[in-house]
RNA sequence: GGGGGUAUGGUGAAAUUGGUAAACACGCUGGAUUCAAAAUCCAGUGCCGAAAGGCUUCUCGGUUCAAGUCCGAGUACCCCCA
């Protein structure tokens, strides 16, 4: 008998596959289309567990959908332009542009063993010009329709890195890579409205049915929308006098409280507020304040943790409702400049904020709102209340509820001309300027004369110049010899091209579209668009839960709006897969140890090679700096790809964190050979059998039938639930069957055989390999990956008797064979008539019998 | 601090609508086979108990003939925002 060979076998089937074609896609309207696509990875040179994980997952889906006879789109590619590439280029000497393409060469040869249902016709990459040309033509077009603008920002500053940090990648004030202390430092920079669009990314969310809910909770969140109200505060004629520029005599505040404005007690700007960088033109105080909130940073986790600190600019505003009451103006830490207006009022009895300023400074605390169960001398103290409750010492306000109080403090600064309602949001325009050298250059000339100047589209694409060099901090762009020199397309005059590159969430925001028409002119082209998009199901790591997928979501309607396609919503299904994790483990030293240098005896773990006591620690995500990680290479070199993927779909639900543990492979593997020693001995005959009800059918035979057909019903459901644990758990039962089914007197070759065939098909999604050995083996025409699903047939999936549990005053005391569908009062009798069930009733008067059909009996006594 | 989630054997986990808790697997125990081992096969395996029996889905309470599932209170851990 042959073993089991899984290298061998599985190269085999990969070059058949490949040489046919199987997986190749194209556009035909005749059959309903199905677009799985799991995130693209970064070229980082190899494959890590996650990425086998995300992969088989989506190649369950593709490919029992091409069995349901969908017509599948299932591509990969890059996302390759990005910071690791630098890194490499400044430690190695290798030019980014030269490591990229090792590193997609090595992970696409790694990927092939793995024998994913990839068109890989389709691959892109999106460092190459011809992928990156198409966001520049885009992005000129959202500059044409208003889409994106260029504006001086305060921005996340990392001295050591030499870039802008998006406001996640600031970790306690400090660069997320650098480690270094994060500056805070204006530039000019470019942004896309995606708050054009807030109000409806938010609203679709509802339509997202298929994501999941705490995915759409996180991006609602994220937008953040907030009712309320601006109102303008006008400072007194004795602190106009001190300020030449009228523009600064009124303070636009935001409120989402409108209803607390009687217990305002001073109002507030942030540092990068105009009054108060025109206070700090003439007061070198105020500098030192500014530069000190500088120092920050921009986080709203960093701010919020900092103490609050005022600085007092000693003028003075009016109350908008209340004549003759005015209010101290601070400059505050704690006021974002991109949220609202830049300046708030403080109402300290119900705001902890502004409380524990109000305390600091000594201001006033005026309670507004008074909860239902306190009286009215209610105070706060060091606590703000925030609750419900009626309005107090707010005049004639005193009594409303909360949102009419709000409703009355709207209508009465309307009235007087001081302000209105407002919605505003906590989703910022998307800045996707970096200053980086391996990205999109963005299609920009800076001309002293005519401004910033899009390329014409003539002279599109902008390309990235090979010859830079690292030797330097900071972006080579900026000091490369020729290529930033350039005439000015306006007026020929010497101009400069734009240096800085765009953030890379910009190519994954639209290239499942290009996965559509990877050779197309114009990006994608509609017809492909209209036909493949939206993405049927979507698969990653649901650390993307929030940018990624928001400005995916944003880029579809910008594109919309532009012309390129009619769409709103890219993914209709998301599936965000948990972690892939492993013990860690540490020597008496404290280092950490690979799992491969640690064993398990008696006396618990030990390193292997000195036998030394290790300190076991918890089982966490798969980590290099933890070391405990497995490489995927070889495990797919030790027991084949198809028991890497039946593992990383056997135990845990995929939304759920797994723990690779070397016997759980080891058992899938076993699995996998138990099957293998069965198909050796299958033929042909399968083909013949007819699995219909026959007295030629023995009963053990007619079970087989049953048992294959039930695992066809629940594979093909719960494939659909995501429940793919639970087909493995079918698998290993209809596995067992045919195993015993062989080991019977009696047992008919024709049956075996055709349950393995069947076998072969239900198993091909998850080990597709062995599945095509099988299919051959058992006379399959074709290839089982071009294979239909079998249909269940309803005969074999009811038996004619079921087990009834009986219940005495709802504990189990009995189980009960009856025919299925049998009358509730034949039920009841066969029930009561039972010994043990008269036992339990002895002495007692049995009220009531409840018999729910084909389940339970409960006798009420 | 705010929002959300999770909690079931030694372990990963099952349990469409409230209706036989623990499917399937890992591990463990015993047996067969073997000179021995690996592999394979068979049996057992929620807990307490010799048994009869009793108990069991984080804890406490509630609704119901019936609760892992629904409701209320609490505990622990995780995630997001801060």
């Amino acid at each position: 008998m042959a073993h089991y060979k899984p290298s061998s076998l599985e190269a085999k089937w990969q070059s058949v596959w490949d040489e046919a074609q199987v997986f190749t896609t194209e556009i035909d309207a005749s059959k309903p289309k199905y677009y799985v696509l799991e995130m693209f990875p970064y070229p980082s040179g190899r494959i890590h567990m996650g990425h086998v994980r995300n992969y088989a997952l989506g190649d369950v889906v593709a490919r029992y959908r091409r069995a349901c006879g969908y017509n599948v789109l299932h591509p990969m590619g890059w996302d390759a332009f990005g910071l690791p590439a630098e890194n490499a280029a400044i430690e190695r000497g290798i030019h980014p542009g030269d490591w990229t393409t090792d590193n997609m060469a090595a992970m696409r040869a790694q990927l092939k063993t793995m024998g994913l249902s990839y068109d890989w016709g389709r691959e892109i990459a999106t460092c190459h010009p011809d992928y990156y040309q198409h966001e520049q033509k885009m992005f000129l077009k959202f500059l044409e329709a208003g889409l994106a603008y260029r504006k001086e920002s305060w921005v996340n500053w990392d001295p050591v890195e030499h870039t802008v940090l998006a406001n996640e990648q600031v970790v306690d004030g400090c660069g997320w890579r650098s480690g270094a202390p994060v500056e805070r430092r204006q530039l000019s920079q470019w942004f896309l409205k995606i708050s054009h669009y807030a109000d409806d990314l938010l609203q679709a969310i509802e339509g997202l049915e298929r994501w999941p809910e705490r995915v759409r909770l996180m991006q609602h969140n994220w937008i953040g929308r907030s009712e309320g109200a601006s109102v303008q505060f006008s400072l007194t004629p004795a602190s106009t006098a001190q300020l030449p520029d009228t523009e600064l005599h009124k303070v636009d505040v935001f409120t989402t409280r409108p209803d607390t404005l009687h217990g305002a007690s001073f109002l507030a700007v942030s540092a990068q507020h105009p009054l108060a960088l025109m206070i700090a033109q003439k007061d070198s105080k105020a500098a030192d304040f500014l530069a000190e909130c500088s120092a920050l940073g921009t986080s709203e986790a960093a701010i919020e943790k900092a103490e609050k600190q005022g600085f007092d600019t000693g003028l003075k505003a009016q109350h908008p409702l209340l004549d003759g009451h005015e209010l101290p103006v601070y400059i505050a830490n704690f006021v974002l400049m991109d949220y609202g207006t830049g300046a708030i009022f403080g109402c300290p009895a119900h705001d902890q904020r502004d409380l524990d300023f109000a305390r600091k400074y000594d201001l006033p605390v005026i309670p507004v709102v008074q909860p239902s169960d306190a009286d009215a001398d209610f105070d706060v103290a060091d606590t703000a209340y925030t609750g419900p409750g009626t309005l107090m010492n707010s005049g004639e306000w005193d009594g409303l509820t909360i949102e009419a109080g709000k409703t009355a403090a709207i209508a009465a600064v309307e009235a007087r001309n001081v302000g209105t309602s407002r919605i505003t949001y906590r989703l910022r325009d998307w800045g996707v300027s970096r200053q980086r050298y391996w990205g999109c250059p963005i299609p920009i000339i800076h001309c002293p004369k005519c401004a910033a100047v899009p390329v014409p589209e003539t002279d599109l694409p902008v390309t990235l110049p090979v010859d830079v060099d690292f030797d330097e901090p900071g972006n080579p762009l900026d000091r490369h010899p020729s290529w930033k020199f350039v005439s000015c397309p306006s007026c020929g005059g010497d101009a400069e091209r734009e240096t800085d590159t765009f953030d890379t969430f910009f190519e994954s925001s639209w290239y499942f579209a290009r996965f559509t028409d990877p050779a197309s002119e114009n990006g994608f082209s509609r017809e492909a668009a209209d036909y493949w998009l939206p993405v049927d199901q979507y698969i990653g790591g649901v650390e993307h839960a929030v940018l990624h997928l928001l400005y995916s979501r944003f880029f579809m309607r910008a594109l919309s709006d532009v012309g390129y396609l009619d769409l709103a919503e890219p993914f209709a299904g998301l599936m965000t897969q948990g972690m892939v994790c492993h013990q860690s483990f540490k020597n008496q030293d404290g280092g950490w140890l690979f799992p491969e240098q640690v064993t398990r005896t008696s006396d618990g773990f030990v390193e292997v090679e000195t036998g030394a006591a290790v300190n076991a620690g918890r089982v966490e995500k798969m980590s290099k700096s933890k070391r405990n990680v497995v490489d995927p290479e070889l495990i797919i070199k030790t027991y084949g790809a198809d028991t890497a993927r039946l593992f990383m779909l056997s135990d845990s639900p995929p939304e759920r964190d797994l723990e690779w543990t070397e016997s759980g492979v080891e058992g899938a593997f076993r699995f996998l050979q138990k099957i293998w020693r069965l198909a050796e001995q299958a033929d042909t005959t399968g083909l013949d059998f007819l699995p219909v009800k026959s007295a030629a059918h023995s009963s053990d035979t007619e079970d087989l039938i049953r048992t294959i057909h039930s695992a066809i019903a629940s594979i093909g459901s719960d494939i659909e639930r995501f429940a793919f644990n639970k087909c493995v758990a079918s698998l290993h039962i209809l596995v067992g069957a045919i195993s015993d089914y062989r080991n019977k007197d009696g047992a008919d070759q024709a049956a075996f055989s055709h349950a393995l065939h069947n076998l072969s098909v239900l198993i091909a999604p998850f080990s597709p390999h062995l599945a095509e050995e099988i299919w051959a083996k058992t006379g399959g025409n074709g290839l089982v990956a071009q294979a239909s699903w079998p249909t269940a047939q309803a005969e074999w999936l009811t038996s004619e008797e079921v087990e009834i549990a009986v219940q005495v005053n709802g504990k189990v005391r009995a189980k009960l064979s009856l025919p299925v569908d049998c009358a509730k009062d034949d039920a009841e009798k066969a029930a009561l008539s039972l010994d043990i069930i008269q036992k339990y009733c002895e002495d007692k008067v049995i009220k009531r019998v409840i018999v729910v059909p084909n389940r339970i009996i409960n006798v009420v006594c």
